[in-house]
DNA sequence: ATCGTGACTTGGCCCCAGGCAA
DNA sequence: TTGCCTGGGGCCAAGTCACGAT
């Protein structure tokens, strides 16, 4: 076996990569020994190599060193894919890893002014409370959300405490005893010694080689969130009916494993426990799957962002963006038509694929009691617009997902006539409603997506975000015979950014500010008007210098500077105001605006790697490593690349 | 045909490492 | 060296959409 520490120089690409990547599996991942003797064996032996012992700990860096590049060498756009409806042939992993049980700390909650103390599980919740900072999203006492918080965290501990305990009513519990015992912890944390740190560090590496990486097809990949979600109070966002309640502890036995049939199944590493149950359902790209108590929902382990998995997925998606390209105008054309149609159902149809066509909506299906109050297009109701006496000004305000706000004026008069159309339609359904009824009641995702998919095969409402945020992007970017006059990356960064912020507004991506950022920005404001009073200053010496009256500055100096030598100076802080305002203004803009979203999910990675090699730019300064990974199909392209209409190819 | 839900993508928040100015 | 700030990445909630059950 070619020996992985000499791969850092080998052309791995050149190489049989299905032999590399099949050592290196074996190597790393220690999961593929047939021999079950075996296997545990070499389980035993990682668990037990954790000691900070330097050669083992750089053995185990190396691995996983290789580990990734053995995943990075193997290129799935150029390999056959599995039939026809299947996800993988073969697959083999680790299953999950658990937390350890709760151990109790013993510190007493205080109950009406008396310290009470707890059973170990009673304990376990109250700290889970206890954890909740009063200025976060759920116990801040602005958005309403903290009674719906408490009360949901009141009914399931009560039940925990039991009818006959002495604490009775939330108002009389005081937690903070047990809250400073965990700031304390983390104030412990924080302090760690390096050596600490690296003790941290390689338990966590372990874990990684240990049940990180699994091997689909005779390839290694990395495996997305094997870590089972520790039990906590559910933190549903906004205010949701549900937020508070106790999320509970799974344990190995609640979670289903697929895999391979022909592989060995995962290895409960949890003593005397085993899976609830193993399946070989290669149709299916998840790993491992549990069900949450809170939400009533299927949870489920996958391969990560950078698999070829996910990878052909997200592929796949842009090329189906770009097939719609290739269509929009029809698709356009037969909305605007509808736009005026007599058909109501028609009518509304066409109403709401403008909205999402223009302003980017989501498609907004249908809510339950049990979770938040957001809506989407379809589920917009008529208070969510209010339109003004004159003029075709509206303002639509709601609620979108994770209770996000969306709020916009729209003026439709700056649209074409079919955006005027649109506003009539909108301004004639809400008419005759009341203000909780929906706007467009005939008009179901459902129904709207097998229309969608009707004009084009594939095309869902989602994919209209995924085609405006990609072709407003390639719109925005500005061309490389500017770009390339710019004097520094720095002013190419900007560049791109401001194309990719208009896409993050399009799509409503946005970001609270941290207290810390707001602080941030303050000093910053307060160090340019600083900056701006040195200048005067300057300017001012130089006018008396000018004039000759050198006297008035002399006793600041050793050598008095000469007219020329504050020129340079002023010069020099013209250039640092120059700069700071640009930083301060782009933090500014983009304050609110989250970037990341869109990079990650909305922008065909082809337009940003194209942009890079014609603007001399190294898309490292636009990917970050894990981006790049994930995208590592896409780095290839040539810098003509354009994102293009593409043939329809059905299926 | 309708409904429910399984499976997969999208999305903001939080924490921490690491870079940088002081 | 230290404190501050920022960005990256992990985490898990919340969407979308297809498909299977009835």
């Amino acid at each position: 076996m070619s020996d992985s520490s000499s791969s850092d120089d080998l052309p791995l690409s050149r190489l049989n990569h299905q032999t590399v990547v099949r050592n290196r599996a074996e190597d790393v991942v220690q999961i593929s020994d047939k021999g079950k003797g075996t296997r545990k064996k070499m389980r035993r032996a990682s668990c037990h190599d954790s000691g900070s012992d330097g050669e083992i700990s750089a053995m185990k860096r190396k691995k996983m060193k290789s580990a990734e590049q053995g995943i990075a060498a193997f290129e799935w756009w150029n390999s056959p894919d599995p039939p026809e409806g299947k996800a993988w042939q073969t697959l083999e992993h680790c299953g999950m890893t658990f937390e350890p049980q709760y151990k109790p700390h013993g510190i007493a909650m205080v109950y009406d002014g008396v310290p009470i103390s707890l059973t170990p599980y009673q304990e376990e919740l109250a700290t889970f409370y206890a954890a909740m900072p009063e200025d976060g999203p759920q116990l801040n006492v602005s958005g309403g959300q903290r009674e719906i918080f408490q009360r949901n965290f009141w009914d399931d501990w009560h039940k925990v405490l039991g009818k006959s305990h002495a604490i009775k009513s939330f108002d009389k519990c005081d937690f903070s005893d047990i809250s400073k015992h965990l700031d304390r912890l983390k104030f412990v944390k924080r302090a760690a010694s390096d050596a600490e740190k690296v003790v941290a560090r390689e338990l966590r590496d372990d874990c990684q080689l240990r049940s990180g990486y699994a091997i689909l097809d005779d390839h290694l990949e990395k495996v997305g969130n094997f870590r089972m979600e520790p039990p906590s109070l559910f933190r549903g966002r906004g205010k949701h009916p549900k937020t508070g309640v106790v999320k509970l502890r799974v344990e190995p036995d609640q979670v289903s494993i697929n895999c391979g049939a022909s592989r060995p199944p995962p290895i409960c590493l949890e003593l005397g426990r085993s899976w609830g149950e193993i399946k070989h359902d290669d149709t299916v790209t998840w790993l491992s799957t549990w069900h949450e108590n809170v939400m009533q929902s299927n949870k489920y382990v996958m391969l990560a962002a950078n698999s070829s998995l996910k990878g052909k997925s997200d592929f796949k998606k842009f090329q189906k963006a770009m097939q719609l390209k290739g269509c929009i105008e029809r698709v356009r054309h037969g909305y605007h038509k509808n736009l005026k149609s007599k058909d109501r159902h028609l009518k509304q149809q066409a109403t709401t694929m403008w909205l999402i066509d223009t302003l980017a909506l989501r498609v907004g299906g249908e809510k339950s009691e049990e979770e938040a109050d957001t809506v989407g297009c379809c589920s917009l109701r008529v208070e969510h617009f209010t339109f003004h006496k004159t003029g075709k000004d509206v303002d639509l305000e709601f609620l979108g997902k994770d209770s996000i706000l969306f709020k916009q004026s729209i003026d439709f008069a700056g649209f074409d006539e079919h955006g005027q159309q649109a506003y009539d339609n909108i301004r004639e359904m809400c008419r005759s409603k009341k203000k909780n009824e929906q706007v467009f009641e005939l008009i179901e995702p459902t129904s709207l997506n097998a229309h969608l998919s009707s004009i084009m095969p594939g095309l869902t409402a989602k994919v209209f975000r995924t085609y405006n945020a990609s072709e407003t992007l390639q719109n925005q970017l500005p061309d490389a015979e500017h770009v390339l006059e710019m004097r520094s990356i720095g002013d190419k960064l900007i560049a791109y950014n401001e194309a990719n912020r208009i896409v993050a507004i399009l799509c409503n991506h946005q970001r609270t500010v941290s207290a810390a950022a707001a602080t941030g920005l303050e000093a910053q404001a307060e160090k340019l008007e600083q900056l701006k009073d040195q200048r005067r200053e300057l300017q001012n010496m130089r006018t008396t210098l000018k004039a000759g009256k050198d006297n008035a500055e002399a006793h600041r100096f050793a050598k008095l500077p000469d007219e020329k030598d504050v020129s340079k100076r002023i010069d020099i802080w013209t250039e640092k105001i120059k700069k700071l305002e640009i930083d301060l203004r782009n933090k500014e803009e983009n304050k609110e605006v989250s970037l990341g979203t869109s990079k990650a999910n909305y922008l065909d990675p082809r337009i940003s790697v194209a942009w890079c090699k014609r603007c001399d730019v190294p898309i490292e300064k636009l990917f970050s490593k894990t981006l790049k990974q994930k995208f590592a199909w896409a780095l290839t392209v040539g810098s003509s690349w354009r994102f293009e209409a593409m043939p329809i190819t059905d299926s």
